[in-house]
DNA sequence: CGCCAGGTTAGAG
DNA sequence: CTCTAACATGGC
């Protein structure tokens, strides 16, 4: 575990949406179900002391290979792999950022070591209020992502780009899906089923060749892209310069009585040079 | 009712 | 290259 990490701050951006599909909150746990080699694997991690997970596992032998790879994805869940000091180093001499960090110490990019869930879920947040697109992640999880019954509850996996691949667009609309979301989502599955995208390679690239890669995909703009590097992949460099979000945090912490321009966005960003996504993560707070 | 939401694309100028 | 309409709908 490393030294700068608070499971509370994590905790309280996944209890953000009642909507949520993907995992379940209750009080200081959070519960979720993950496809593994071995199987689906459902796990329940809470905090034991401060800073040690405790980490269960609830429908599954917990054979060491199990175990391994629940406790790598946790290690990508909650980005337990930066070393996060410099990026405080620099928001401390921020007045900007310094009293977020102070507030927010320890919190971390909590990601999704899926890469078809990440583009999905930014394609489906383009343009819409946070509200609405949990509503339609939730139905288009529910509707073709695989169900597990445990003590009576149920647990979704993210749907699998080869089911999604082979949809007619139009079987989302009824979703409440706009056409242009419904086309851009088969779409994705379909570079994922066909081999032309993967997680494995976008791992092996840099960041501008990754995002190179996935902006050749129709749907993916260069906010999309930025967006899933940052939480699949924790590029700390990732910048969804364009976010409405962002905006909004800047033109509070500006005082201005307008969203800032791209101009204005990127000065203020200039200090963060190889740490814009952990800025951008600690400014989404504001808001 | 009007405007903005964790934007992107195609088409026009 | 830059500018704009269209996209669907919820929340304030």
């Amino acid at each position: 575990m490393p030294q700068v990490f608070d499971f509370k701050h994590c905790l309280s951006f996944l209890t953000r949406s009642p909507r949520e599909a993907l995992h379940v909150c209750d009080g200081d746990r959070v519960v979720k179900l993950i496809r593994s080699d071995s199987g689906h694997v459902l796990f329940e991690v809470s905090e034991k002391n401060k800073g040690a997970l405790h980490v269960q596992l609830l429908n599954s032998t917990p054979t060491a290979k199990v175990r391994a790879s629940v406790e790598s994805y946790i290690r990508e869940w909650f980005d337990l792999d930066t070393d996060i000091t410099p990026f405080y180093a620099l928001a401390s001499r921020d007045r900007h950022l310094k009293e977020l960090v102070k507030k927010y110490h320890g919190y971390r990019i909590v990601g999704h070591p899926d890469l078809f869930e990440s583009l999905v879920w930014a394609v489906i947040g383009q343009q819409i209020n946070l509200g609405f697109a949990y509503t339609l992640k939730q139905r288009f999880v529910e509707q073709f992502g695989e169900r597990l019954h445990v003590n009576g509850a149920a647990y979704y996996l993210f749907p699998d780009p080869v089911v999604v691949a082979e949809l007619d667009p139009e079987f989302l609309y009824p979703l409440q899906f706009s056409r242009q979301k419904s086309k851009y989502t088969v779409g994705i599955a379909q570079a994922f089923a066909s081999g032309e995208l993967s997680k494995e390679k976008l791992k092996a690239m840099s960041l501008q060749e990754a995002k190179e890669m996935l902006m050749k995909i129709k749907g993916i703009g260069n906010w999309t892209a930025n967006y899933a590097l940052m939480k699949t992949f924790h590029f700390p460099d990732a910048f969804p310069l364009e976010d409405a979000g962002l905006h909004n945090a800047l033109k509070q912490k500006l005082k201005l009585d307008r969203k800032p321009t791209l101009a204005e966005v990127m000065k203020v960003f200039r200090k963060y040079k190889g740490w814009e996504a952990y800025a951008t993560l600690y400014l989404w707070k504001t808001i």
